[in-house]
DNA sequence: AATAATCCTGAACTTTCGTTCAGTATCTTA
DNA sequence: TAAGATACTGAACGAAAGTTCAGGATTATT
């Protein structure tokens, strides 16, 4: 590889690093393009010399993401026995990798800002429904595996989305210690409710 | 009441109810002062004549709206015979009264932003903390009359607080009708969980 | 009726932020 | 080594948004 080549990827990875860590923990709006200049030194013209533009940075970001996200998934996956394991583990690198996805806040703020373009749009709605995949079929297993009670898969995933998501921005301002607390007692509510086995109760209507 | 006093009450709050939809369905930032003006008839200086910012009018709404809310539960509360049936009420109000929470999401813009004044900060603070000791003493019900297990009810208040924060966040794009039920099937995971009973599993470490 | 108080307008100011671009430095290639 | 490609700089531009203000319209007071 050339020095020229390698020089590029590096700052690349530098701008993408430190806008990541920003748009995580400031969301996107909140996140100015001189802020990442100031966390990486670059100047501004070179964040536009390797990103298309600020939308672009982002949704490069998402993708790094998400790509990254699924591969350590698939490395850990086999190690957990059961399906309940499973969402332990599942929780615990939630919290790890980042203590939150950026597509939880910030890419939230694209789908209701009014400046969102069409690419952009189809892309995010495309990594929601992922999303949404991957729960239900983490749900499914321990369906399949009699572990789970069969029940509505597709709806059992929105709910453990919105945990998440809820978690995640909960846990933005918690140590690493307190935010895996409570993701573990979330996943433990999420498998077990808190209500006494013996009462039954049922919604009205 | 004077007609004068009547007029800025009536604006007050015809400024008060256009921001207030606009700030739930946009955010806070990606809601403009030009918005508000155009959905109420009224022109910029008359915003800034009767609320003291941006920050001022949006800490208005905030104020109002948990005060309102209260005030509906307290009305609805002793129709409750159970502490789950609480829950349930609890969720359904959630979703009838406006779908989402101001402070699920425009609020914790506020947080992030760098711009916050101080006395924003404290009053949002506060309002997290309340919203905390509201569930709390709601599951906490629920343990002192048998229903739920005894446990760690303020861990449970934050993994409530999760579960509505993010289901508002992803029901924003949905129908009344999906949003109670995702509600209603998130309260009944909150209550009885995913697992067979008969499988037992707990988290490792 | 006249003066004062209140309510309201909208143009202008200021700041912030994404984006561009002419120019410089460094490296590759022929 | 000379010419071209690549990496980078930072000042400047323009659009957007929050805020202010001088003044007009309406209502209250004396």
């Amino acid at each position: 590889m050339n020095k020229k080549q390698l020089q590029s990827e590096q700052t690349r990875k530098r701008i993408g690093d430190a806008a990541r860590h920003l748009f995580v923990q400031k969301g996107y709006k909140a996140t100015s393009i001189e802020e990442i200049t100031a966390a990486t030194g670059s100047s501004k013209g070179n964040i536009y010399y390797h990103f298309k533009s600020k939308e672009g940075l982002f949704l490069y970001l998402l993708d790094e993401w998400n790509r990254d996200w699924i591969e350590k998934w698939r490395e850990k996956e086999h190690l957990y026995a059961s399906a309940a394991e499973k969402m332990y583990g599942f929780a615990e690198q939630l919290v790890r990798e980042d203590l939150n996805h950026p597509l939880t806040k910030a890419a939230d703020e694209f789908f209701i800002g009014d400046d969102k373009t069409c690419e952009v749009e189809d892309r995010l709605a495309e990594m929601v429904a992922e999303h949404l995949a991957f729960n239900r079929m983490l749900i499914q297993e321990g369906i399949d595996s009699g572990e789970f009670r069969s029940g509505d898969p597709a709806g059992l995933a929105v709910v453990l989305e919105a945990l998440v998501v809820g978690l995640s921005q909960m846990s933005r301002r918690s140590s690493l210690e307190q935010a895996l607390a409570a993701y573990r007692l979330a996943i433990e509510v999420f498998l077990h409710g808190i209500a006494e086995p013996s009462a039954v109760s049922e919604p009205e209507r």
